[in-house]
RNA sequence: GCCGUGGUGGCGGAAUGGUAGACGCUGCGGACUCAAAAUCCGCUUCUCGCAAGGGAGUGAGGGUUCAAGUCCCUCCCACGGCACCA
């Protein structure tokens, strides 16, 4: 019966006494346990949880808490990420110092995280502000600064105005504003503290084949922002009015296509290019360059952005380049196709095979030379084709080949480049031209499902058709016909055809198409004088060189003229100096000549001062600190200075995870034995955001340190979750202007901890989705809790079996889907439990053992009843109960009857009856057997516990 | 443009190739009540039919299969990432 409880009356008295007696404390590391390390997110002490930090806390909160009772000893840990912009601004507001009002935040959401009733591991808290933990941040600083991973370089920086401060590549959105401000970043050229991510660039991404567990999106997100390009990088000399000049006599480019080397006809430099300035005297036109140079300056990074927009540039008159392939003699120009800050800001341009090249030659009227041959198929012969062939434009080739013995057809396409596979498939090397295509097929395409059929005539047949995604009703093919001959391929015929958008050739089609006419191979290829062939070929017109494959080329050019082969990456350098006053001041001084030298550990943590005021102004606060000054000429010198700016506060939470691990630690941030005991996390939870920030930037930062050999692991996270967002009533976007924020604190005040936190977890899988905050939806939760709270007015002695194999099996199904982070569907299964518990009664055996299922979802509620059943101490102690396997396994079971593949019906048959048993028991249903006499039955498909399927006509 | 993920009732969502829509919400009907709320019982994919019962149905179209939401192909749409990256 539903019972109301007054959650309020006993939820509290739970916490304290968790807190009391400490139930969620770690400890010391208990190796008769195995480990789990669950993390999520710290958060930022804003001065009020929102319902985000519910979902992030306390739905994991139930693997935690399952895993525990699974006998494992987890580490659930939260602490504060407390430095940054928000405190300062809010300081300044209040005239008070971010300090006091950071700390009495966190105080003030530790009791609201307390109220959420969650398994935290609080003796292993920390916060990034404690100067016992920046001690360590500013440590592992100085320690890349003296192994250069860390260094002052100069560079063109995103400078926000809003905040007064540089912020790193990672914070500007996508339409150029500041992820923080929303204020339009400008690009200033300053310098600046970096760390070398992009040493370990490499690193990045290869060890993301190593975290088999992560989700392939979240990898394919960081491969994606890293953004390796593999090529090679060319010198190419310069002359001044025709002569080799003197000064800056080269320029290399990078180029990710050395094979096409021959076909460079002119090179390209970026506006921004050092070239430009060193040599305003050299160039005729310098006026018109400056020009240009001004306006690519004023264009927004959208702007430039803009691939639809024509392609614009200069030409640097009096000066050109010498091709290293060739020697001949191309011009230089400059346009702001090309990006400075990628590459070495100067690209060879190869207009004959680079779409955007061949735009801007084209409307220069530049030379265009084609140096590498698309290649098809090779035909009878064993002749690739060339350009020189005889044939039409087409856009694919299809091959079809007939099994006279069957009738049945091998057909196959390829578009374009895709082609070049077969060749190097070694069809004509006497292998089984079907076995052949269909692994050049699926290794072309991906397709992997294709059908290999074995029979007697032919070794293997390929079942299969296929089409590529992008030949549409506008292409042309060619069929060719063949049928296999004692593993020979003799030709049928030929035909071409534009085909029907989608329209698939029927097989009666085929059989006509077989009578065209006869060919002699099979073949097609592109002699459209529009197409720009970008993949890879045969190499042509390039001396030597000709007729190489083109990606062995790219080496072998590469080496002829000098070049080395690198890679290239999208990523930059990590900027982490701030200009702002509310974070970890970088320990670094000058001598009077204005070297920089590290802050020595013996003088850490190197605190940041007090005496200063913060309001924004552009210079970095800690320059006007007197006491800051005063340290470091008392402890360095006269004439020494500090360094004035603080670290961007990605920093701090590139490892407060180690820190967890030994917060007390006052000799090393995290000692080798406590990381060896519970790295690496084992579970990583959290937001989508930070998929290519926080994520990216501690993946390297633990990568840097175990460079230098301070961490045990180069990778932190074993696998990682990204949760979806909790949407306002309205589906919209919670925000207070839309007026659609729910305020956790008033929900729980009003149905209590357990069932928001139940109810978050029921709205549908934890992963990736967003889903709306539904009022009425947390009601039936709580609906479904006060249904538990008088679940005991149906105790009985004895219940009846089918609750108790139900039971089972909901333990069974609880256990799996929580492993899963399925956890809507484990509290479904609850539900159906309790049903029957009302329905039918239960015995005081099965309430506890449903109590225990139900405690990580509903650790309040059934910590009270379990003590109301007279137990005395905390069912979080408990293990989860183990289910019999044999109450599990069904003895009869329902499943539906098909008539030619219609559902008509259900019979209950016993597990292990035959087709005649289930057969007969369909018949001894009177509307089946109505439905049977009418046919006659010429097949019956019966899969035990699945389904009976009986075909006639 | 490229890459990734997804598309199922009025809503959130369930379904190892085997009874589509579990569970919850909403809505409708009934019980209880002077009444309302709460609670309890029943119904709730659409459609034809008084009913018994029939038909359709998982973004669209095709394919494989005894059987397709699930596998394959093409197309459409939404969301996320990257994008003049050489």
């Amino acid at each position: 019966m539903h019972k109301r409880y007054n959650h309020q009356e006993f939820e509290k008295k739970w916490q304290e006494k968790w807190k009391q007696d400490g139930t969620y404390n770690i400890g010391a590391r208990d190796t008769s346990k195995e480990k789990e390390y669950v993390l999520v997110e710290l958060p930022y002490p804003s001065g009020n949880l929102h319902i985000g930090h519910w979902y992030a806390f306390a739905v994991p909160d139930i693997y935690v808490r399952y895993k525990r009772m699974m006998g494992k000893q987890v580490l659930y840990p939260m602490g504060f990420d407390a430095f940054g912009l928000p405190a300062e601004n809010a300081a300044i507001k209040r005239n008070i110092n971010p300090r006091v009002w950071t700390k009495s935040n966190i105080e003030y959401m530790r009791n609201q995280l307390d109220s959420m009733g969650v398994a935290f591991s609080w003796d292993k808290t920390t916060s990034t502000i404690d100067p016992e933990y920046y001690k360590w941040t500013q440590w592992m600083f100085t320690q890349f600064f003296e192994n250069n991973i860390a260094y002052r370089g100069e560079g063109v920086v995103n400078w926000c105005p809003g905040c007064h401060t540089v912020i790193a590549n990672e914070q500007v959105l996508l339409d150029g504003t500041c992820e923080r401000s929303g204020d339009m970043i400008e690009k200033k050229r300053m310098p600046q503290w970096m760390l070398r991510i992009t040493d370990f660039a490499d690193a990045l991404i290869d060890d993301l084949d190593t975290l088999g567990d992560w989700p392939e999106h979240i990898k394919e997100a960081q491969r994606q922002w890293i953004g390796r390009s593999e090529g090679a990088e060319i010198d190419f000399k310069l002359n001044v009015n025709g002569a080799s000049s003197t000064v800056n006599s080269t320029i290399t480019v990078f180029t990710t296509r050395p094979d096409t080397l021959f076909g460079a006809t002119y090179l390209v430099l970026a506006p921004e290019h050092p070239f430009l300035e060193q040599n305003r005297n050299s160039i005729e036109n310098w006026k018109e360059v400056a020009t240009y140079v001004q306006t690519a300056k004023q264009k927004s990074e959208i702007e430039r952005g803009d691939n639809t927009k024509e392609k614009t540039g200069v030409k640097l008159e009096a000066i050109t380049a010498t091709n290293p392939a060739n020697g001949e003699e191309i011009p230089v120009y400059i346009a702001d196709y090309v990006l400075a800050g990628y590459g070495t800001g100067a690209i060879m341009a190869v207009p004959g095979h680079d779409e955007r090249d061949n735009e801007f030659a084209k409307k220069f009227r530049l030379p265009i030379k084609r140096v590498v041959e698309p290649l098809f198929i090779q035909t009878d012969g064993g002749n690739a084709f060339r350009e020189t062939d005889p044939v039409e434009p087409r856009d694919a080739v299809c091959v079809v080949v007939r099994n006279p013995a069957d009738n049945t057809y091998l057909a196959l396409e390829w578009k374009k480049d895709q082609m070049h596979g077969l060749v190097t498939g070694g069809i004509d090397d006497g292998e089984d031209l079907i076995e052949a295509a269909r692994r050049e097929v699926t290794e072309e395409t991906g397709y992997k499902n294709l059908k290999v059929v074995r029979d007697q005539n032919f070794s293997i047949h390929c079942k299969f058709w296929h089409r590529v995604k992008e030949v549409n009703r506008h292409a042309r093919f060619t069929y060719v016909f063949f049928e296999l001959e004692n593993n020979e391929r003799k030709v049928v015929s030929e035909s071409e055809q534009a085909l029907h958008d989608s329209q698939w050739i029927s097989e009666n089609d085929l059989d006509s198409f077989f009578t065209v006419f006869e060919a002699k191979f099979a073949v097609t290829l592109l002699k459209n004088p529009e197409y720009i062939h970008t993949g890879n070929g045969l190499i042509s017109h390039s001396g030597e060189f000709d007729g190489m494959d083109s990606e062995a080329a790219k080496i072998v050019i590469t080496e002829k003229v000098g070049g080395r082969m690198t890679n290239t990456y999208r990523l930059r350098d990590w900027s982490i100096g701030r200009q702002r006053y509310w974070g970890v001041p970088i320990p670094i001084v000058y001598d009077p000549q204005g070297k920089a030298h590290i802050v020595p550990k013996e003088h850490l943590p190197w605190t940041l001062p007090e005496d200063v005021d913060f309001t924004p102004t552009g210079e970095p606060p800690l320059a006007k600190s007197q006491e800051l000054k005063e340290r470091t000429e008392h402890i360095f010198g006269a004439g020494w200075l500090p360094e004035v700016e603080t670290m961007d506060t990605f920093v701090d939470s590139s490892w407060y995870f180690l820190r967890y691990l030994d917060n007390h630690n006052d000799e090393e941030f995290a000692s080798k034995v406590r990381q060896q005991e519970w790295m690496q996390v084992d579970m990583y939870f959290g937001g989508a955001e930070h998929t290519t920030m926080h994520l990216l930037y501690s993946r390297f930062w633990q990568k840097a340190l175990h460079k230098l050999g301070l961490t045990v692991h180069s990778e932190p996270y074993k696998m990682r979750i990204n949760r979806g967002l909790i949407l306002g009533p309205d589906g919209n976007k919670m925000s207070k202007s839309k007026g659609n924020v729910v305020d956790p604190d008033e929900q729980v005040k009003l149905v209590g901890a357990d069932t928001v936190k139940m109810y978050l977890a029921f709205m549908g899988p934890y992963q990736g989705a967003n889903y709306p905050f539904d009022l009425g939806g947390i009601a039936g939760i709580r609906r479904f809790l006060e249904r538990v709270y008088g679940l005991e007015e149906h105790l009985v002695e004895v219940e009846s079996k089918e609750t108790t194999v139900l039971l089972h099996k909901t333990i069974k199904k609880v256990g799996s889907d929580i492993t899963e982070f399925k956890f809507n569907t484990a509290i479904s299964a609850l539900m159906i439990l309790m049903n029957q518990f009302e329905k039918n009664n239960l015995s005081m055996q099965s309430y506890q053992k449903f109590l225990l299922i139900l405690a990580p979802f509903a650790p309040h509620i059934s910590e009270e009843l379990w003590h109301l059943t007279g137990q005395s101490s905390s069912i979080h102690i408990e293990n989860f109960p183990n289910y019999d396997p044999s109450l599990v396994k069904d003895e009869v079971v329902t499943i539906g009857v098909q008539i030619n593949g219609k559902h008509r019906g259900e019979i209950t048959i016993a597990v292990n009856a035959t087709e005649t048993e289930a057969l007969n028991s369909a018949k001894g249903n009177a509307e089946l057997a109505a439905r049977l006499a009418r046919i006659v039955i010429k097949k019956v498909v019966y899969v035990p516990s699945r389904i009976l399927n009986i075909i006639g006509e």
